[in-house]
Parts: C-alpha cells; sequence; structure tokens
RNA sequence: ACGCGAGUAGCUCAGCUGGUUAGAGCGCCACGUUUACACCGUGGAUGUCGGGGGUUCGAAUCCCUCCUCGCGUACCA
C-alpha cells in the first residue's frame, strides 16, 4: 500500500532546535505578536530592556538578564496584557570609546588625537552599528520577545532630546552646577569618572618616610617633622603639614575604644590588644611631648620647609592627624587626595595641582616636570635621598585604585567638571523605596540602594571624552547680563547662569546656540560629553517618548518591572527613579528584580578580560535556545549566583574539554582526546587564526537539552496517536482515573507556576514544570494511557484528554521554552485543531498567543490524587522487588496487595497498569489477607506488598534486604517511642502534631511486623 | 573593618514562616533494546545538613559564636 506518510511519521527521534528557532521568530515577527501599542482594552505590562552596552557582544550574563524578561513578558502576554517590552542598547560612552581607541592603536597604531574628535566619533559609530546589529541579533536568536518597531539607542534623537531637557531642567532648577572639584582622574583615557568606574587592587608598593625641616627652630622645639607617604611625588604639591589641634584628648579617646574592646574581647585577641595599648603608652611618652609643641607652633603661624620645591609650607592644626598614627604628622596635598582636599578647603590652603591631564608632571614639579608619575616618583625618592631628607622605606601592599575601563591606576586630580546635586532627588528616590512605591526584590537590595543614596554625594556628569552627549552649555566670558538678556528674552528654552570661578556665563539652551549668538561675543560650547548614566537613567521615560506628550507614555509609564544585576542598583536603578520622578513626576517602575550573577567554574565573575565569557550563541548551536533558557531559568535561585563550570568543545571531535585558569586565555589549544590543535577568542597570529574555533560551553545545559528532547518524543508520541482524531465534548463520566488525575495535576501545577512567576521564583517554576512533564506526564499519563489508544472503544475520548492536556502544558511551559512548544503547537494544531474538553474550540494560531493556563480544566482533585499516589507506591514496591530478586522484564508476577477496603477498591481499578507497567497481576486485594506460600513483601504505608515468587525466590538476596529494612524501621520506631515518651512533648506539642507522631508509629510498627513476617517465612524457607 | 550572601550526597544545587523516614539533576552500581525517547527505561547505593554553644517537647530550618569562601562598601599620611 502506499501511504501517505503523516506529519508525526516524519518527526525524528531527537529534536534538534537548529533551523525550527530561525523559522519561528520569523513567524512571530510577520504575524506582529512583538508589537505591543496602547490599548485601552487591556492592562498594560512593561518591562524595558536594562539596555546592553555596545562594547561588544552578549555574553551568559546578558543571557539570562534577557530569558527572565522575555518569560515574564511572554506569560503576561498570554494573560492578556498589553505585555510591552522595550529594546534597545546603550552607547555605554567611556567603555565604548575605549575599546575603539584601543582598537585603533592596536590595529593602525593611530591614537584619538591623531584622528580628530569628527573623525573618531564616526569610527565609534560604526562599531556601534556592527555590535548593535550583532546584539540584537543574540536576542532574537535567544527568542527575546521585544517590540523591534521601538528599538532604541541612548545616543538617539529621543534619547538625545530627552537629555537635553533634562540637563535644561536641572540647570534652570539649580541642580546641576560646574565647579573645580577632586575627580579620579584616568590619565590614560584623560577624563575623570566617577567613583563607581574605579575599582581597587592590592599591589606591591612601599612606604616612604621623608622628614621636612622646621623654619628657625627655637631652641627645645623639634628641627624638622616626620611624614610619610606612598606616593612620595605628590609632595611637591604639598601645602602644608598638619597636627592634631588636640593630642592629649585624640590619643585619650582611642585609649578608651581599645579598653572597650579590652574589656569584651576573646582569650584570643587579648595578646594584640594589650600591644596596642603598650604601643600607645609609649606613644603618650615619646610622641605626644613633640606633637604638643607642633601644635602649638602650629598655633603661633610657624612653618616647615618643603624640600627640593624649596617652599615654606605651614604647620596647621586639623583633626585629619591622626596622632596615633605614624609620627602624628601628615603632609597635606589638596590637589591630589581627596582627605588632603577636605583639609585643604577647611584649613584655606593653596592647591598646588602638580599634574597635566596625561599623567605627567606640569611646570609646578620644578626640575620633575615632563617625567611620567613612575619616573618622577624614583626621582624624587632619589633627590630626597640625597638631600638627606629620606629617613625610611617600608616594604607595603597598597590597595590602589584602578579605572575599570583603562585598568591604569587613578591619580586624584583638580579639575573643572559639572555635578548633579543630590540633595533632593535622592531623598526622593530614598523615598519611593522606603514607602514601598518601589519594591525591591529581593529584599535585601534594598539597604544597598538607601545606605548609597543616603550618602547624598553629588553626581559628577561631565566626561572629557568625545563619544557621548555633548553638554549643553555655552561659554561666553565677556558679554554683559543685560547683552546676554536682550538677546535671550524671548526665548523660554535658555538659562544661564554667572560662573563667579571661571568668571564667564554658563549659558544653557535646548536647542544649539550658533557661536555668534550674542553679538560682539563668541560662544564656545563645553567640549565635554555627560556621563554615560545620564542617558540611561532617563531610559524608562525617553523611550516611551518623553519629554514630548504621549500615548505611549501615558499608557505604559510607570513600567511594571525592571529586571537586572545587582551590580548597578546604584549607578542605575537609583538614577532611573530620581530622574522618573523629577521629570515625569512618578516612579519609573513598581518593582526592581536583582538576579543572580553568572560565574564560572572557579566562582569568579565571567569577563571578556578572563576569557571565561561564554557566549550564547555557542551554547544556542550545541544546545539551542530553548535550552539555554531552560538551563538559566532552573539555575535562578533566590540566594545562590550561578556556578558555571565552563568547557570548550573540540571542533574536531566534539570533546569537552574543561577550562582552567591557564588554558582560558591560550590563543591555541591541543584537544587532549583527538590531539588536533584548535584555535580560541585569544587566537591572533595568522596561524592561529586559521584553526578551526573551538566553541566555549558548559555542560550544565544538558538537563534542560533532554528536557527538550523528553518533551519532543513525548510530543512524538502523542501525535503519532492523534490519528483519526475528533473533537467533541467530553463527559467526566466518561474519564479515566488517570485523565481525572493528570487534569488534577495540570491545574495544581497551573495554579503553581503562575504563583511562581508572580514571585520570580524561576528555579521552582523550571523545576516543578520539569517534574510534573517528565516523572508525571510521561512516566506515567503517556504510559497509561497507551493501552486505551490501542482499543478502538477507548481511542476518543483518550485522544481528546491526550490533545487537551498536551496543549495545555504546551501553554505552561511556552514562557520558557518558546520554540519547541511553537514547533510543537503548530503540528498538534494539524492534528488536532479543536481541542479541550467541555467545549472544543479551534486553537490559538500560536502558542505565543494562547491564552495563559487559568481555572478552564476541573479543579484541584485531592482525593483522585492521593488514590493515584496509592497505586504509585503499589507499582513501585513490584518493581522494586523485581529489580531486586532480578525477575527477567518479561517473566509475569503475581501479587497480592493487604490494605484496607476503600484502598482496595480504589487499586483494584488500576489492574490492568499493573499488567502493563509492571508485568504484574493481582491475586487479590483487600484488608487482613494473608499470603499464601513464598513472597517477597514491601510494607508501605498504608498498605503492604507481596510478590509470590514461587519457583523465582532469591533467599539469601530477599532476607539481607529485610533485615536491612527491619533495622531501619527500628531505629525510627525507636525515634518516634522516645518522641512520644517524653511528657513535654505530649503535653505542649499541638495535639494534631502529637497525633500524626502517634500515627506514624502506629504505621511504623504495622510495616514492621510484615517485615518480621517476611523473615520468619524467610528462615522456613531456608531451614 | 563593616555589610550581604554561601558552606546540605563525589559534583552542581533545592529544602530554611521549626514537626516528612532530608530531596533533584549529573556522576556511580545493577538490570534492560517493552512499538515516544539510550539526550531513554526500571531499581539501587551514597548525607554526624561547616564547627561549637543556646532557645525549644522538637532545629538543616530560629539565636549567639567561631572557621572557610564569594561579593559589596569604606579606610589605609
Amino acid at each position: 500500500m502506499d501511504e501517505k506518510p503523516s506529519a508525526a511519521a516524519e518527526l525524528p527521534k531527537q529534536y534538534s532546535p537548529q533551523g525550527t528557532e530561525a523559522k519561528w521568530h520569523q513567524y512571530w515577527e510577520s504575524q506582529g505578536y512583538f508589537h505591543a501599542p496602547p490599548d485601552a482594552a487591556r492592562k498594560p505590562y512593561t518591562i524595558v530592556i536594562p539596555p546592553p552596552n555596545v562594547t561588544g557582544a552578549l555574553h551568559l550574563g546578558h543571557a539570562l538578564n534577557n530569558t527572565l524578561q522575555d518569560i515574564l513578558i511572554r506569560w503576561r502576554r498570554m494573560q492578556g496584557y498589553a505585555a510591552l517590552w522595550v529594546p534597545g542598547t546603550d552607547h555605554a560612552g567611556i567603555a565604548t570609546q575605549a575599546v575603539v581607541e584601543r582598537r585603533l592603536l592596536q590595529e593602525e597604531g593611530v591614537s584619538r588625537h591623531d584622528l580628530g574628535r569628527e573623525a573618531l566619533v564616526e569610527r565609534i559609530w560604526a562599531w556601534k552599528e556592527e555590535y548593535e546589529r550583532r546584539i540584537l541579533g543574540q536576542l532574537k536568536q535567544m527568542g527575546c520577545s521585544c517590540d523591534w518597531q521601538r528599538t532604541r539607542f541612548t545616543l538617539d534623537e529621543g534619547c538625545a532630546r530627552a537629555v537635553r531637557h533634562t540637563f535644561f531642567r536641572f540647570f534652570r532648577d539649580r541642580l546641576i552646577y560646574r565647579g573645580k572639584r577632586l575627580v579620579n582622574w584616568d590619565t590614560y583615557l584623560q577624563t575623570a569618572v566617577s567613583d563607581d568606574e574605579v575599582f581597587h587592587e592590592a599591589v606591591q608598593g612601599h612606604f616612604w618616610h621623608f622628614r621636612y625641616p622646621v623654619v628657625n627652630p627655637q631652641p627645645g622645639e623639634p628641627d624638622h617633622v616626620s611624614i610619610a607617604t606612598t606616593r612620595p611625588e605628590t609632595m611637591l604639591g604639598d601645602t602644608a603639614v598638619a597636627v592634631h589641634p588636640d593630642p592629649d584628648a585624640a590619643l585619650d579617646r582611642v585609649a578608651e575604644e581599645l579598653q572597650q574592646k579590652l574589656a569584651s574581647a576573646s582569650a584570643k585577641e587579648r595578646p594584640a590588644l594589650e600591644a596596642q595599648q603598650q604601643e600607645l603608652e609609649r606613644r603618650r611618652k615619646e610622641v605626644l611631648p613633640v606633637l604638643r609643641q607642633l601644635r602649638d607652633m602650629a598655633a603661633a603661624g610657624r612653618k616647615v620647609r618643603l624640600p627640593l620645591a624649596e617652599r615654606d609650607i605651614p604647620l596647621v592644626a586639623d583633626e585629619w592627624a591622626k596622632p596615633e598614627l605614624g609620627s602624628g604628622c601628615v603632609k597635606i596635598t589638596p590637589a591630589h587626595d581627596p582627605n588632603d582636599y577636605e583639609v585643604g578647603l577647611r584649613q584655606d590652603l593653596p592647591m598646588v595641582n602638580i599634574l597635566r591631564p596625561d599623567g605627567t608632571l606640569n611646570e609646578n614639579a620644578g626640575k620633575f616636570a615632563g617625567l611620567e608619575i613612575p619616573a618622577a616618583r624614583k626621582a624624587v625618592v632619589q633627590a630626597l635621598d640625597e638631600g638627606g631628607y629620606l629617613l625610611q622605606v617600608e616594604d607595603r601592599e597598597i590597595d590602589l585604585a584602578h579605572s575599570d575601563r583603562s585598568k591604569t591606576p587613578i591619580e586624584p586630580y583638580l579639575a573643572d567638571q559639572w555635578f548633579v546635586k543630590m540633595d533632593d532627588l535622592a531623598q526622593s528616590a530614598m523615598d519611593a523605596v522606603s514607602d514601598g512605591r518601589v519594591s525591591i526584590v529581593p529584599s535585601r537590595y534594598a539597604k544597598g540602594y538607601l545606605d548609597w543614596l543616603g550618602e547624598k554625594r553629588d553626581w559628577p556628569v561631565s566626561r572629557q571624552l568625545w563619544w557621548g552627549h555633548q553638554i549643553p552649555v555655552w561659554y561666553c566670558p565677556g558679554a554683559s547680563e543685560v547683552e546676554i538678556e536682550k538677546t535671550f528674552a524671548k526665548h523660554d528654552d535658555v538659562a544661564w547662569q554667572w560662573d563667579e570661578e571661571g568668571q564667564q556665563w554658563l549659558i544653557c539652551a535646548l536647542e544649539d546656540l550658533p557661536a555668534d549668538a550674542i553679538p560682539g561675543y563668541e560662544l564656545r560650547q563645553d567640549p565635554d560629553v555627560l556621563d554615560t548614566w545620564f542617558s540611561s537613567a532617563l531610559w524608562p521615560h525617553s523611550t516611551l517618548g518623553w519629554p514630548e506628550k504621549s500615548e505611549d507614555l501615558d499608557f505604559f509609564y510607570p513600567t511594571s518591572t525592571l529586571i537586572t544585576s545587582r551590580d548597578i542598583i546604584t549607578l542605575w536603578v537609583a538614577r532611573m527613579v530620581l530622574t522618573g520622578l523629577y521629570n515625569v513626576g512618578d516612579i519609573p517602575f513598581h518593582e526592581v528584580y536583582i538576579h543572580p550573577k553568572i560565574l564560572d567554574g572557579y566562582g569568579e565573575g565571567m569577563s571578556k578580560s578572563k576569557g571565561n565569557g561564554v557566549d550564547p550563541v555557542d551554547v544556542i548551536e550545541k544546545f539551542g535556545a530553548d535550552s539555554l533558557r531552560f538551563g538559566l531559568a532552573y539555575l535562578t535561585t533566590e540566594t545562590q549566583d550561578i556556578r558555571m563550570p565552563v568547557e570548550f568543545e573540540c571542533p574536531h571531535c566534539q570533546a569537552l574539554l574543561p577550562q582552567t585558569k591557564e588554558n582560558r586565555v591560550l590563543p591555541r589549544i591541543t584537544c587532549s582526546k583527538c590531539g588536533q590543535d584548535f584555535g580560541t577568542q585569544w587566537s591572533s597570529k595568522p596561524e592561529d587564526r586559521s584553526l578551526s574555533r573551538g566553541a566555549v560551553v558548559s555542560e550544565r545545559f544538558e538537563l534542560a537539552r533532554n528536557f527538550c528532547n523528553k518533551l519532543w518524543n513525548a510530543s512524538r508520541f502523542a501525535l503519532l496517536n492523534l490519528e483519526g482524531y475528533e473533537s467533541a465534548p467530553v463527559k467526566e463520566s466518561s474519564l479515566a482515573v488517570e485523565d481525572r488525575w493528570l487534569l488534577s495535576r495540570l491545574s495544581t501545577v497551573a495554579e503553581g507556576i503562575t504563583q511562581h512567576w508572580e514571585e520570580y521564583k524561576y528555579a521552582d517554576a523550571a523545576r516543578m514544570l520539569y517534574g510534573f512533564a517528565w516523572d508525571e506526564f510521561c512516566s506515567f499519563y503517556l504510559e497509561m494511557v497507551k493501552s486505551r489508544l490501542q482499543d478502538p472503544q477507548q481511542r476518543p475520548v483518550a485522544q481528546r484528554v491526550l490533545a487537551t492536556a498536551l496543549d495545555t502544558l504546551l501553554r505552561l511551559l511556552h514562557p520558557m521554552l518558546p520554540f519547541l512548544t511553537e514547533e510543537i503547537w503548530q503540528r498538534l494544531g494539524a492534528a488536532a485543531p479543536q481541542r479541550g474538553l467541555t467545549a472544543p474550540a479551534p486553537a490559538a494560531e500560536s502558542v505565543m498567543i494562547a491564552a495563559w493556563p487559568a481555572g478552564e480544566l476541573p479543579a484541584r482533585d485531592e482525593a483522585i490524587e492521593q488514590r493515584f499516589a496509592h497505586f504509585q507506591a503499589a507499582l513501585g514496591a513490584i518493581r522494586e522487588i523485581r529489580s531486586r530478586q532480578n525477575i527477567p522484564p518479561k517473566t509475569q508476577v503475581r501479587f497480592l496487595i493487604t490494605t484496607d477496603a476503600a484502598t482496595a477498591d480504589a487499586l483494584s481499578e488500576m489492574e490492568p497498569y499493573f499488567a502493563t507497567m509492571a508485568a504484574a497481576e493481582p491475586i487479590e486485594w483487600g484488608a487482613n489477607l494473608q499470603p499464601a506460600g513464598l513472597v517477597a513483601s514491601v510494607a508501605l504505608p498504608g498498605m503492604d506488598v507481596h510478590v509470590d515468587l514461587t519457583g523465582l525466590i532469591d533467599v539469601a538476596s530477599e532476607r539481607s534486604r529485610n533485615e536491612k529494612e527491619l533495622a531501619r524501621l527500628q531505629g525510627l520506631i525507636r525515634g518516634k517511642e522516645a518522641k512520644l515518651q517524653n511528657e513535654n512533648f505530649v503535653k505542649r506539642a499541638p495535639a494534631d502534631v502529637v497525633q500524626k507522631e502517634r500515627d506514624a508509629l502506629a504505621e511504623l510498627n504495622s510495616q514492621l511486623t510484615t517485615v518480621e513476617n517476611a523473615l520468619s517465612k524467610l528462615a522456613e524457607v531456608a531451614s
């Protein structure tokens, strides 16, 4: 016969995600499912993507972040919300410029200054185009259901307008100001960076002790002061030496604190504290008198001689000098140290800057001018030594500040910068979280947010870069206020302030001003750009149309949830809250969910520079996007970061080679299996680059891949058995036990998953679906429905339930496994276009827009679930006996179950399934039955299962098993008895708990009897 | 130094509003090709729940303390 193969028959045995994924993404896009216009008939659900930096391609951290967002968006969309997910990318000012500059230098030997501003920015735009395309492509490959029509970029026109308006409003409201401040200076990139762009790293350094001579020492006075530093070259910028104004009181306070500590110290801590105490006493005797003298000398306006610079600098009395440390005196370099800067302000000291922006010393450094810092350091130390000023050098580990972007040491540097005043803005953002308008999940992260904002440190927003939003301020030194007013009187989009420090007008405008805007003067725009977080801070409202009036903004703002990682809670989340409140008058989002970080197998964060980063596309190619998504969701628990051991996959033989700290940065690796070489991301030489590249993957996605395959095959089974399917309402009475059980379980699971999504319990949801689909749907339901599908009488109902159950399961799985579920949904649609039990209806054209399961199936039926549990237990017992007795799978066994009448009744209905699932047939079931002949037994709560072993028994193994079981039960019984004999327990524990223990004991005793009986029977046989 | 998190089976992790006989996946052992699936099936072994103290009738779960690891923040003349 020439049969036409059905769609189902073509299904391969293994699910292969390659090919199907791109197809469905295209389909969804062509159907317009991703687009979410405002829709008054629906409730809004909005997420704005944390825009990935266009510095490079996405890694697994992004994959996690975006998977979690897509799961929520798909789920809410199915629930009927107008679910909008706004995609986009971030220009990442300093980071991107640094990457491109480095590239230029490496490949063309060209610096930004060689190229010029315009050309460099052009190059960065080209880079941005390339990586934006790559990033958006990656997101699509992952299945992200963003509204792609709304794709935004923090440097696009809309964002530029939002930035302009915000800056202008800040300026007008005097929330933004310009001033000389000590900033973190990156001498490599030649820009200021914020505290948050700085990381600290311990390096080996030295601690130098110098002496500064006292000018004209009087008899009895010290002739020098001793100071110490880790950065000797800064002494050229010293403008004072400080001593504590009341060293006696300060030392007393320290002594008192020490005393307190000692009082509560453990024996182990005591010696160290006592040593400190002794040191303090020594200080009192030896150092304190000198400090008193110096304090008095400071009060008298005395000076010390600064060597090399040959300047006289004052002794000042300031609390910053700690009498308990070092010599008790400290050099003050206001222009190059944050603490000294504060002292400088307090004491009204001159601030001598000794650096040029490029990190070389300037003319203030005298003969050291032009040297780079390391060279200057050496030269200064040598000169001091030669002059007899060097007292001592110690080796010391120094926690040195580095720029996050250039990885070079940060120099504190005095520069003109723009700042945003944080007082009220920060307070508003704190209030929003304190009063619960914005809630942070998990809540423990709220503390860091509040602490950080609580410091209310002004936000330095200017960067000496070329890639970013240029500061919309024009300088005009000469004009009078009258002239300015005359020019701009009719413009409410221009505001101005007098800059006292710079002796010039600062003119801020919404639209660019021409250089000749004020007749007779030349305006010059500030060349700096804004901190990249300035535009990111506006992201939730700028992407929805602000500052224009916009339907989108009205409908979708505030957004629902922000999903991000913990390291940008302050940098980004806090600032979005404050700008949202300031610009729009409302919070930007109701909830912030903070997800775990992905670490490698050694517990280290993933990064490009470490070489342990994983490209999600590698994972997708090996395991499929659904496996990537499910695997990540499965690992997203509330407290644990995600440990992800990383492997290279040999491109020749597919062997997985564990990544170690050593091999992960090699340009070429030899496969230990096949002996062939392959390349890595570090390959740069032509001979390495020509090798095939080994993908970097992790075996932690195998669980998800296997799960997908399992689902695929379960569906394959269903589809193979849906031939001749016809939809019709199914009467409840025609349902089989397993149908009712499965439907009850589906209802329970649907509720559970909904709850988990509401609470961001990704791992719980994934585990629940994994367990349900594998252990219940596949291992039990499908096995049980097999025989009914063979029976023409029962087949139609079985098919209808099967189609409906699979339909529901697919919808529950879809947010996590969009591609696989769509693939099956479409095939299911071909085989069973109308589905449903009470009122079959045409299935949705795509699972993506199908309704989220809620209340459509019969509610949970505890009785049937209980009954089923008995069946599963009995079946398990028989299988266990078969296995331990080594009974061949095809050999039929007979069994007997003693249990109460109700359970026996329920079990007897399941008779056929014992035959198909355990090759076992019942002898009898009921109360008070005694097994005749030789049996193997398992005692279960509420029932004993005996399998007739005539002619089969392996006595020895049966005996040892039973003896083990006997001992186990006896142990449990002893524990329970002890508990129940404890009067306190019986008296104080709640009655139901006590009763539960009594019941459990009775149950255990009955199990024990069964085992004892079995053993005595075995003894008879043996003798 | 302070704050947060973690320490549960060989590995990676659930469980922690106190009351089960402490679970899962991988790995391991045995059996198995039963017509959806070997990316599979059936069964099994494996844990003084980091150490010590306390609260309680009862602690993996609460409190104190110590140890180890990770992260964050601060300071370091």
